[in-house]
DNA sequence: TCATAAATGGACTGTCAAGTCCAATTCGGT
DNA sequence: ACCGAATTGGACTTGACAGTCCATTTATGA
């Protein structure tokens, strides 16, 4: 399980639609495995069966099982950032910043706190064993708090914000209050963790507002 | 690798000083590469070889891998919690607690952000695979958080606290802050996120004290 | 249409890891 | 010293998994 070792230049110079597709649902089966059951706990084989496809395939797109996992990694930062940059987009008041909250408890109580966050998982697991694996991660978080703090730049433009607070900074704790009790939630199967986190995190946030003293 | 199967009484109904040590050396060497490489990347082979122990042993005081595991839950959030049962036994004053927060950071620091935290990694990895896992970790968690929540009572009585300040909570969404902290600073290798995340906690601390606006 | 490259099927290999088994050794109490 | 239980050594079995190989089918472009 070395990951770092290889940059090869594994994909076929070519590629064709049915091909491409093909790769596409490879990576699609083992981000969807992966991102339930670990890293580690993937087999070739189970990914296979879930994409319908043989071991030539696997072998053909990629050059082995850490390039693949590589290529999830890419996939589930892509989602993630995606879907936090939507949610995100139209955040410019405290009152938008509060229903983002809403929305991610909701998710999470939609899936019975099971799962956790797909990056704070991968992190954990890859972030020690796999130094290529452990930049792709840090950069996707780096991507996301760039997604929050425009957010709260937008709210410190409109003066919601003090001129001196720092928008990174305070993105680099609203993320860590939410994978923290995002974790915790996994482990006590309530929201409930999650939510006095991100309370919290959001008081944080107004506390940054004007003088100290904000609902 | 199934988790909650078998609640057998494996350990012999006689145990030998010599034999007491043996199981405390399997369970400390595995413990420790648990802690290194996450449950499912530690064999067996690797135990033996770290404890200088051989299989017969192994299975002489585990019934199998999975009872193994457990005891390394055990020992880990003995530790954690004994460790912080210690960090935070004197604290009842609001400076007293970011002497705590600085002692956490600097421990982070010395494992060069490495690593995480031992409870954190194993909830993480584990949590969504063993019932009986996962119920462990939780019971960990909550025993860390009374210590905490203890010293935050203390500093209500002192009436650095308001009133009607709520420990538990308090306590749940620092070690969410921390938790979290910890894991972006594994991945970014920076103790900053962690810092962050914790300075934010103890703000949210602060908050609850008197009326709102304290240092 | 034909040559070539891309894509696929699936058997096969080597390795490693969990778990079993039995024989040998050491220990504790009497 | 002696007996049964505790403890230990280590070979062996079984299965799973990553990775290899080659034959076959399908698409592409001149």
């Amino acid at each position: 399980m070395r990951w770092q070792k290889k940059a090869r230049s594994k994909e076929p110079r070519k590629a064709t639609a049915r091909g491409a597709a093909t790769r596409a649902r490879i990576i699609a089966a083992a981000a969807d495995l992966v991102c339930r059951r670990g890293a580690r706990a993937t087999s070739l084989d189970d990914i296979m069966a879930a994409s319908a496809t043989s071991k030539s395939q696997l072998y053909h797109y990629f050059a082995d099982k850490d390039a693949l996992m590589r290529a999830v990694i890419e996939l589930q930062t892509r989602r993630v950032t995606g879907g936090q940059a939507t949610l995100l987009e139209a955040v410019d008041t405290l009152d938008r910043l509060r229903g983002w909250r809403d929305e991610v408890v909701a998710m999470n109580k939609a899936a019975h706190s099971v799962g956790g966050c797909p990056l704070g998982s991968l992190a954990s697991e890859l972030a020690d064993q796999s130094e290529s694996a452990r930049a792709m991660l840090a950069d996707g978080f780096g991507l996301w708090r760039s997604h929050l703090a425009r957010a709260l730049r937008a709210m410190r433009d409109r003066g919601e914000l003090k001129e001196d607070a720092k928008p990174e900074d305070l993105a680099t704790a609203v993320i860590a209050a939410l994978e923290g009790g995002l974790l915790l939630a996994q482990t006590a199967r309530t929201t409930r963790p999650l939510e006095l986190a991100l309370d919290m995190a959001i008081d944080h946030v107004a506390r940054a507002s004007q003088c100290g003293a904000a609902a």
